[in-house]
DNA sequence: CTTGTAAAATTATAGTCATAATCCAAAAGT
DNA sequence: ACTTTTGGATTATGACTATAATTTTACAAG
């Protein structure tokens, strides 16, 4: 039963992936140790060889989650001819996205649940965000002009929150109301009051 | 130990009270039903003759969240003098809105976990929008002239996303940054491709 | 005033949870 | 070739879970 150093480390990294994506679908506590280990084909006795305590995977599969949703920021802008707002309107807000939780966005799925758990898992949020604003500011149709990223923020918010307001509701009519709604918006704002 | 019928109900009502917020602060799978009948000044053997499962509870929990919320954001449009985006800014977006999850919006809290559950709890959710949706729109600036609400629509998604990411971080200056990119805007949208 | 009903407490059950000790065998180090 | 290390399996732990049967007791209806 023993494996090789290279092996031990492929089954290591399996876990952590499994586990960014069974979190994503079933949430941190909808998921337990012996059903992650079994998912990626080990026991709960491998577990704690590994890794420090469920929390400390938590916060690594977030990371990992985080890194996955980037690879699909980028494709999907790709895609998109390099138009972010095209790609948040084609895969953002697909019916895939909606209904495949678990290889979906990080942050329609757990990011309310991170306030309940420690710093290590709270900074991969920090993290994630971050690297999203950049990806979707660098490919926005008009370069960098704004300087600070607010309207890729509230661009941002605007898409988490209709991904996770489309999925709760039990009308599928009313869940497709929210996601078109948000299709096709170029989005021109002004500040007001506090000049 | 027998309560009377009067007693009975408030006690019923009081747990259903209890777990509206508990859930909000602790997600549905945080706080269980021995915990939550010790919090409503009761031992967990009560439980089963008031409610038929945790689900049930769940659901009209939920019902209750939301109804505390729409007196919420009444209260806040009107201490905004009938404006919903001044509200949004002075209430929804604020620090204390954003540090008391278990009196907060329902849909920044517990919408990502609703996709788990049966459909009486998701119901629960499409009332609450609706509710919240029709809220917003009578009280806005301009009045009804879009008929549709998608304007609406948008503004809710954006700040239940802006509230959830902002509670997701770890660095606060950047949960700040989050909030106040999504303060005082007037969102002026346009339909790109289909009319 | 008695009696049946029902609310709440006590207690039980069977399952699951995170965590961990023990053991085995094969890989790594010498 | 021999010893040490260590990944994984097995098994155990004690706490917590939802659910439920039983018991107690006070109120409500007769």
């Amino acid at each position: 039963m023993r494996m090789s150093r290279q092996e031990a480390a492929k089954n290591r990294e399996r876990v952590v992936n499994t586990a960014s994506k069974m979190f994503r679908e079933f949430g941190y506590d909808g998921i337990g140790i012996a059903g992650l280990m079994k998912a990626s084909g080990l026991t709960n006795g491998a577990f704690y060889k590994q890794f420090e305590s469920k929390e400390a995977l938590i916060a690594e599969a977030t990371a990992q989650a985080f890194a996955d949703n980037a690879t699909a920021w980028r494709k999907a802008v790709e895609n998109a001819g390099g138009d972010a707002l095209k790609a948040a309107e084609q895969w953002y807000l697909s019916e895939p996205h909606l209904n495949h939780r678990g290889l979906g966005c990080t942050l329609a799925t757990l990011a309310s649940e991170a306030p309940r758990h420690d710093e290590p898992v709270r900074r991969a949020f920090d993290e994630g965000i971050r690297t999203i604003l950049e990806l979707i500011a660098d490919t926005g149709p008009r370069g960098d002009t704004s300087c600070d990223k607010n309207s890729e923020i509230r661009e941002l918010c605007r898409l988490v929150g209709a991904l996770s307001l489309a999925r709760a509701v039990s009308d599928s009519g009313l869940a497709e109301r929210i996601l078109e709604a948000n299709r096709g918006v170029k989005e021109f704002d002004k500040r007001q009051r506090k000049p």
